[in-house]
DNA sequence: CGGCGCCATTGAATCGTTTCACGTGGGGTC
DNA sequence: GACCCCACGTGAAACGATTCAATGGCGCCG
């Protein structure tokens, strides 16, 4: 007994595997009698229908993959929990897949994704490496939304927060206060969103004639926001001031700059990036850029059921969110 | 030019089907030459193999499951982790479902994974309302590893930590600081862990005559762990330490205690459960009972792929981990 | 030169569903 | 009583890949 097919089902309820089909998918064209039997039928041999056949003559899955750049950061777990309830009301199954922020990965999850025909794609791209793969999948009718992403030159929707006015806003408050020179945690660069929030702070900190030392070689998480503090305190003139790429970055240099002893926010104030939740509850409450987090969720998920339903004519739209400051005890000194 | 199959692709480089999945199942097998031939049609047709195809013939899919009680659990997320390095080197996929500690969701969820026919399954189960359908699919030879949840009676494999053991912990760490009554936060009693923590808190409370208050109508969440504030601050006597089902409910207490003006840990002790990389980091560094989380995933994975290589021969292993007190600041008091 | 074996390739069967063009029989209408 | 329509069911043709027995060609040995 490996599996109990329709054709089994078929056999015992004495009827043709059109009518067990029809049982499953269309109710209400099978006679009440008939019905009973097949679904006695069903229960009695545990049928359970195969979905890759299914598939396969559907030629299209239910899946709805959700590619993110990390798992573990509570910023994309917020945005999938935004996306689910859409997904879910829509007959469809949510996917998650972590690149880790690796391009190989990335590509290797891409192409099974595509194998697998999936229903659409939300997106993170790690880097720009993708969009040709991108393009490619959105040429096969599998539509691309990227998320947390400027539109750009791409032939995809899109949800995305204004990063470079984030950027913008985290470095204008921290001038404010007074800070003269500032440092920027995270990168690489490669990364869309680092290089706009990067771009919008080095705006404002030349306009201002500010000092502005930039870390790159910092990964986007707990881990890479201490060494970002080695590196801060290695410099000849430290800033006074942090700003990080997200908030995971801003815990860990929160963390890095306490083992030194260094107060925050008197010797030296952080601002992250992102807002999640942890960030309001880290040992001193950290100052963020606040991205709408389910917001960009759901509305990915909307794009993509739009897209589908409008079919070939469709036209694609970039949405633009605009983040908010949220200022809190790490940046709450005026010096 | 909806798809285009291995028919075309075989028509374009002039050789039959069968050649074409030679080459790209075992290119050893296929002349030199003729592989380059399809090779380069796959290439300028943008062939991509169908899944849903290959895994009807194949009977089943290359996807691991991996359910979990909530995504936006850093716990659960640091689980993923584990078992992602030794999914990926076995050619699987990751498949990772939240089933937000909803029974129907959960159901519905399974539903379509035994429909998927997945490899395998790493769960975390809402309760024992899926043993059923849990055990229906290894039935049909779809191995189950029970994740962070005792054998039981559970014809599974499993990983777990003695949460018993663990509840014990957290109690007697309270009263050996000197407190007379605690309060227990966290529910439904019907979740496994929460129970088992519960059992061993209230042993340890028994036997040495301290006062236990059980809160558990509190959701395992930061918006839960705020409520129990509230619940316990309303009780006659309100206890002055809470043992949190696990570190978000912790942080939640946290957050409301100092909302209240209420002092972590002099007027009142908080410890959490699980310690994710966020306790160390709250406002008040959070005590809690550690959990090997990366290593549970990992576990639990290769449990998986051990019983899949084993076949029907194959006994169930049932791996136990001890947690682990970690003491920090929230608890740092002797009354 | 004939026969043997090997290698590369073919073609057809198969996996489990869905779908659709066709029966078939019964009931209502005129 | 002829006719039509409906409601139910049927059976076979896809869907796209894998697999395996069969085939054909070729070189080599005797």
């Amino acid at each position: 007994m490996t599996t109990t097919s329709m054709k089994d089902v078929a056999r015992a309820a004495d009827v043709s595997v059109g009518t067990v089909s029809n049982v499953l998918n269309r109710p209400d064209a099978v006679a009440e009698e008939t019905r009973r039997r097949v679904q006695a039928a069903i229960a009695r041999l545990g049928y359970v229908r195969n979905d890759s056949a299914r598939q396969l003559r559907a030629g299209r899955s239910r899946n709805v993959a959700i590619v993110v750049l990390d798992v573990a950061n509570p910023f994309f777990t917020d945005v999938v929990r935004g996306a689910e309830p859409l997904v879910d009301t829509a007959g469809g199954v949510v996917t998650v897949c972590d690149s880790g922020e690796d391009v190989g990965r990335e590509a290797k999850q891409l192409e099974i994704l595509e194998e697998q025909r999936v229903l659409g794609l939300l997106i993170t791209p790690v880097d720009n490496s993708s969009a040709e793969r991108l393009a490619r999948l959105a040429a096969h009718e599998i539509p691309v939304i990227l998320v947390d992403r400027g539109a750009g030159l791409h032939p995809h929707c899109s949800v995305a927060v204004d990063d470079v006015h984030g950027g913008r806003m985290a470095a204008r408050h921290l001038l404010e206060l007074g800070h003269e020179s500032i440092a920027f945690a995270g990168g690489p660069t490669s990364i869309p969103q680092v290089d706009d929030r990067l771009t919008g702070c080095r705006e404002v900190c030349e306009g201002a004639g500010a000092g502005l030392e930039v870390l790159t070689s910092v990964s986007l998480n707990v881990t890479g926001g201490r060494e970002a503090v080695e590196q801060m305190l290695a410099l000849p003139r430290p800033p006074t001031a942090v700003f990080c790429a997200n908030d995971l970055i801003a815990l860990g240099a929160l963390q890095g700059l306490t083992m030194r002893g260094i107060k925050v926010p008197e010797e030296c104030a952080i601002i992250g990036y992102d807002d999640i939740d942890f960030a309001a509850a880290a040992a001193v409450p950290l100052s963020s850029v606040r991205q709408p987090r389910a917001q960009l969720g759901r509305t990915a998920a909307q794009l993509l059921f739009d897209e589908i339903s409008e079919g070939p004519g469709h036209t694609h739209r970039n949405v633009v969110f605009q983040p908010e400051l949220v200022a809190r005890a790490s940046t709450a000194v005026n010096l």
